[in-house]
RNA sequence: GACCCCGUAGCUCAGCUGGAUAGAGCAACAGCCUUCUAAGCUGUAGGCCGCGCGUUCGAAUCGCGCCGGGGUCACCA
């Protein structure tokens, strides 16, 4: 980060100065091999064909150029086809460690989204059931997504978008119903469509013991609809303390209902009318989706006068614009892809710009038992929740495991493998790195060497005193930090912090097995434990956005 | 049939807006604890990056076409 900067600021004057305008082109790069310095730039290639020279004979021209101190670049070498490489000095990196320490838990923070009203939507499940792994995986991800972008300056908002209207409601409130019945008369029939699951017959078991036998003799409607408005609370209740237990926490819960009873979706096919963008076809509503660039024109309203989902999503996206939203952040699973071409036709025709609009779609989990894929349905009695799933490996397994993979991949996840060797999740790995510094820090207070207050002050430390290659190692990527952190952002990947923690994890374990950092050399140990520290401030905080803790003790 | 995602080591997957010699974990094999946490470290082995063509100085990465696997295509949400 600091290195790029450092670089791209030098190497433009270069490029002035010889009159090669492209510095937009600009770039620097890791190399892959070590040998090839610290950073690296491909600017004399990019140029080599507008100005029709050899790329080497240019990049020796910029590095005839180029002005660096020698104190912090201790080579710029010209390599291959045309890289110019650079090795900094390990002056110019302990001289960044000193900003870790000075940052703290802020340390990777930075304010490059200008505070831009940000809405994250995510899970937005209906409570007609408890959690499934994949809304599992969504929490995970649509909470990470929101840590990057508080991280990253943004203002943001936590929502849960959800419906307690419809059919499936009534379906529940049936289910229910007949459950309850059943208790005191099991031949009651169950209905045909009915949800299965032993969650209902639970529900059904605590309105029992609530209020004994009272439905039974109750008007049926009356108590289907006691039965409703039990179950979603109940369901509702579960979900938020499973989303709890995944430390996901919302801002607002947003109501379906109340774009119906504020006029929202009617206003709406209103617009829509006058655009000329609705008509009426066999008793329904249809949009012209076809006007808008699709493929076919789809029901908004049904011949039952009831709307489809598109219709209150098209109105639910205008809201999010009308409530300031800035960026708007949809996380959903890669079932609800095809319905979002049309959202984001509607709003577009109302007038909001799509692009603000940016749509994550995770694909399935699949969990694997005994090398056998688990069937997972709601509608069946078979299924496994988040709950369960929490249950067995913890909540730190879960949201990690979660974040390990790019969010476009299918998600295998081995039970076998989370249950009988928990020690060797990576998530343990990362962990252990951090209650190993503790515990480290603790030895070294016991020693009478320093407290861990004042290691926090870079003045006092002598830190060129680490010029070993495990910690020079560490070091630089303790740097990569705060780009790790953007690039996981803007790219929404937030598989790249759990890949980079791992890293971050590795070459501690390496400097540690290499050195010891309580020694008899006080100066010496001073400037290790405030490396240690350093570390274990990135890890903390790269655990921070993942939502999983960072033990001091394991 | 149309559209979306995936195809990289035996398995599960990283690989950033194209860069120089392809990465991790697990599984396998061989080593390392009188010293700050061995939940760790070191080494060995393992690859036509699905296939083909194209763009480029340069492709696992971009484009097109195939082939495989998964998903979605309601007047369900």
């Amino acid at each position: 980060m600091h290195m790029k900067r450092y670089l791209h600021e030098r190497l433009s004057v270069a490029l002035a100065t010889l009159n090669y305008s492209n510095v937009s082109k600009l770039t620097f790069e890791k190399p892959r091999v070590e040998a090839h310095g610290d950073l690296t730039t491909n600017i004399a290639m990019l140029l080599a064909k507008a100005l029709g020279k050899n790329p080497r004979a240019i990049a020796q021209e910029l590095v005839n150029t180029l002005k660096v101190e020698v104190e912090f670049v201790s080579a710029v070498e010209i390599a291959g086809p045309g890289f110019i490489n650079f090795k900094f000095t390990e002056r110019f990196f302990n001289k960044h460690l000193g900003t870790i320490l000075e940052n703290g838990d802020t340390f990777g923070r930075s304010s490059v989204g200008g505070k831009k009203k940000t809405q994250v939507e995510f899970v937005s499940a209906n409570p007609t059931g408890p959690l499934s792994v994949g809304h599992g995986r969504q929490a995970a991800i649509g909470d990470t997504l929101a840590n990057l972008l508080e991280w990253t300056g943004h203002d943001v908002t936590r929502e849960y978008y959800y419906n307690n209207a419809g059919r499936q409601m009534r379906m529940l409130a049936d289910s229910t119903y007949a459950r309850y019945r059943q208790l005191f008369d099991a031949s009651f029939v169950f209905p045909e469509d009915g949800y299965q699951g032993d969650y209902i017959r639970e529900i059904a078991q605590r309105i029992k013991e609530e209020m004994g036998d009272a439905l039974c003799s109750m008007e049926t409607e009356k108590a289907i609809e006691q039965c409703k408005v039990f179950a979603e609370g109940a369901l509702f209740d579960a979900i938020k303390a499973v989303l709890g237990r995944m430390g996901v926490q919302f801002d607002v819960f947003f109501n379906e209902d109340s774009l119906y009873s504020s006029g929202k979706i009617r206003e709406v096919i209103q617009e829509f009318r006058t655009m000329g963008l609705a008509y009426d076809q066999d008793g329904a509503v249809w949009l012209k989706a076809t006007s808008l660039g699709l493929d076919q024109d789809r029901v908004i309203v049904k011949s039952t006068g009831e709307p489809t989902y598109r219709l209150p999503d098209i109105a639910y996206h205008r809201e999010k614009f009308r409530r300031g939203f800035e960026l708007v952040v949809d996380v959903f699973g890669a079932d609800h892809i095809a319905t979002i071409p049309d959202v984001l036709a509607g709003v577009k025709a109302l007038g909001y710009d799509p692009e603000k609009v940016k749509v994550i779609i995770h694909q399935f989990v699949t969990l694997m038992r005994d090398g056998q894929q688990v069937k997972m349905s709601k509608r069946s009695a078979n299924f496994v929740t988040l709950d369960e799933l929490i249950d067995e490996v913890g909540a730190d397994a879960v949201r990690f495991f979660f974040l390990m993979r790019g969010v476009s991949t299918h998600l295998e996840f081995d039970l076998n493998l989370a249950l009988e060797q928990s020690e060797k999740n990576p998530v343990y790995y990362v962990q252990y790195a951090h209650a190993r510094i503790a515990s480290i820090l603790r030895h070294a207070e016991s020693q009478g060497l320093l407290s861990p207050d004042a290691i926090m002050k870079p003045d006092s430390v002598d830190l060129s005193l680490l010029n070993q290659p495990e910690e020079i190692a560490l070091v630089k990527m303790l740097l990569d930090f705060p780009e790790i952190i953007d690039s996981a952002c803007f790219g929404f990947e937030p598989q790249r912090i759990t890949t980079y923690l791992h890293e971050v994890a590795t070459a501690f374990h390496k400097f540690y097995h290499e050195h010891r950092v309580v020694t008899p050399d006080r100066n010496l140990s001073v400037a290790r434990l405030a490396l240690c520290q350093a570390t274990k401030t990135v890890l903390a905080n790269g655990c921070k956005i993942l939502g999983i803790s960072a033990p001091e003790r394991m």
